[in-house]
RNA sequence: GGCCCGUUCGUCUAAGGGCUAGGACACCACCCUUUCACGGUGGUGAUACGGGUUCGAAUCCCGUACGGGCUACCA
């Protein structure tokens, strides 16, 4: 029976969860729903010095808006806890103390100022970044380089180390990306990197293979700047658990910017979000905007970021979250990265504003549009403005100006419309339209587009000259959905009201 | 510098040996609309370069160029 599929998000608290890592957990999200498999958020706090306090309940905070919630998690439970690295510290000390029984890792008793000395006097220009490697390692203040007995005196006298993996000395190490299809790398190039810190921690390597195998991963998501260390990850599982129980990999095309690998600067430069959800950084109180605040639908979100170096193999750009899951393979994953278009991922947002349905929205509507709870005959009136003015929000926050108008008398008119071609006549008109609001009852949008022509014709005015008037009294200014539909909804005192009120500002 | 990954319109991509290289975003034009959008129709626009293999290459192979990533006791 094959094993049942287990996946994993595995991030580091320590700021905002930016696009490519919501897309790394929707992708992770999507295989496992597709697998009927399980989908597991782990953290990754094995460096308390970026540790960052708020970030994990912000990560969870940004999940759950997205709808992408874990089947086991710190939050969620589960019966392969810990889920926390940093709770899990023991575990991974017997795995390196094993390596090193094996003489496949050994200790290093180089400080960190040493290890800086060391690069700078081996670097070149031709070799800028000398590394710790089997070249020099013979060099350097290790078990190794020292023997046995000095080594056994260093550890008595509880000198500080740290573990490094003995890179062996010239293999091929090979494995098959699920993306990339074969990856090789010779071990003559690679560098002994640390396994187990000074402070006891484990190195994201050792941690990564230690708890994939014991939370039983068995497909193994993440982004394609792990590629270069794959091979240490392949190396572990072959010493620690063999390789027929390593995970098969799967390493996502990065998500670029403008130029080059996409940062939080980008953000602010160019005026787009980068992560999902409005992050504060607890030291400077800086915040970054986030894709919800600025008004992105979480469904548009997913969207937008599935179809960034994914696709059905059909012309098919817009999905719900089934129909991704349905449709969701890897082999149809992309293998170059790629750049994000702040203009589609709008045009996406806008495709399912406008799909959407009136009371799918009517709750982010009246979020943005009111502090205090409304009543429910405001909520009434919210739900005709909301199925009035939503195919004109490309962004939620546009609600503010689609609809604010019908809450909210406008501050200003735009009057510099209307003055140009201003008359008593028209003048006259409106006064008697106004009136025509307020003591009869007028009917439906298309009976007073009717009445309204009517009375321009047999008054002699263009009906055309009239409208635009009416919509900046109505409205403020030159936007908005059909004047009618809007003085429908006002209701006829309020069209009468904001009519008169106009006139008094008007020659 | 070394190692690894990549390369189809400006951007996201389809086409995995065989049509005039298709679609979407953006852009332009026209239509609709007496506001602004939506919508409709049409248009501009790409296989990085050089060699092979083949009757035939965007597609397979090699080289070059370019882009990206990694090169920490960070993930």
């Amino acid at each position: 029976m094959e094993k049942k599929v287990r996946v994993r998000f595995a991030p580091s608290p320590t700021g905002g969860l930016h696009l490519g890592g919501v897309r790394t957990v929707l992708f992770n999200y999507l295989f496992a729903k597709k697998h009927n498999g399980s989908f597991i958020v782990r953290i990754e706090d094995t460096d308390q010095r970026r540790y960052v306090p708020g970030a994990e309940e912000y990560l969870f905070d940004c999940l759950r808006w997205c709808g992408l919630e874990p089947n086991e998690s710190v939050q969620h439970g589960g019966s392969f806890g810990p889920y926390r690295q940093s709770e899990r510290k023991s575990l991974y000390k017997k795995y390196a103390d094993q390596l090193i029984e094996q003489e496949l890792a050994y200790y290093a008793f180089d400080t960190p100022e040493e290890l800086e000395k060391m690069r700078a006097q081996l670097a070149t220009p031709s070799n800028p970044s000398p590394q710790y490697d089997r070249q020099v390692r013979l060099q350097l203040r290790n078990s190794l380089a020292l023997g046995e007995a000095k080594t056994k005196e260093l550890l008595d006298a509880g000198t500080p180390y740290v573990v490094r993996i003995k890179m062996p000395e010239q293999e091929t190490l090979r494995f098959t990306d699920l993306i990339r299809g074969e990856v090789s790398f010779d071990t003559a190039t690679l560098d002994d990197k640390v396994l187990l810190k000074a402070d006891g921690m484990p190195t994201y390597h050792l941690a990564v293979v230690v708890d994939d195998h014991h939370m039983q991963i068995t497909h193994a998501f993440r982004g394609e700047e792990w590629l270069p260390s794959a091979p240490v990850h392949i190396l572990l599982w072959k010493h620690l658990f063999g390789l027929e129980q390593m995970p098969q990999w799967a390493h996502l095309p990065l998500i670029l910017g403008p130029n080059g690998k996409l940062s939080k600067r980008d953000g602010a430069k160019y005026g787009f979000p980068v992560f999902a959800m409005n992050w504060t950084d607890p030291s400077t109180g800086e915040v970054t905007e986030g894709f919800k605040e600025k008004g992105f639908l979480p469904e548009a979100f997913l969207n937008l970021l599935a179809l960034l170096g994914w696709n059905d193999g059909s012309e098919k750009e817009i999905f719900t979250l089934q129909e991704l899951i349905d449709s969701f393979s890897i082999e149809r994953i992309h293998s170059a990265g790629a750049r994000f278009d702040y203009e589609k991922a709008k045009w996406f947002n806008h495709e399912w504003i406008k799909k959407s349905s009136t009371d799918r929205l009517l709750p982010e509507f009246e979020q943005r549009l009111f502090t205090n709870a409304i009543s429910g005959a405001e909520r009434e009136k919210l739900k005709q403005v909301v199925a009035l003015v939503k195919d004109r929000c490309t962004l939620l926050t546009d609600c503010n100006e689609q609809a604010g108008f019908f809450f909210t008398e406008p501050a200003q008119l735009d009057t510099t419309a209307i003055t140009g071609k201003w008359s008593a006549e028209k003048r006259a008109f409106f006064e008697w339209l106004a009136n025509q609001y307020q003591t009869s009852s007028l009917g439906d949008a298309a009976a007073q587009e009717l009445l309204f022509k009517e009375k321009a014709a047999s008054l002699q005015l263009k009906a055309g000259e009239l409208l635009l008037p009416l919509r900046i009294m109505l409205v403020g200014g030159k936007f908005g959905p059909g004047v009618f539909d809007i003085a429908t909804v006002l209701g006829p005192t309020v069209t009468a009201q904001r009519i008169a009120r106009a006139l008094t500002l008007l020659p």
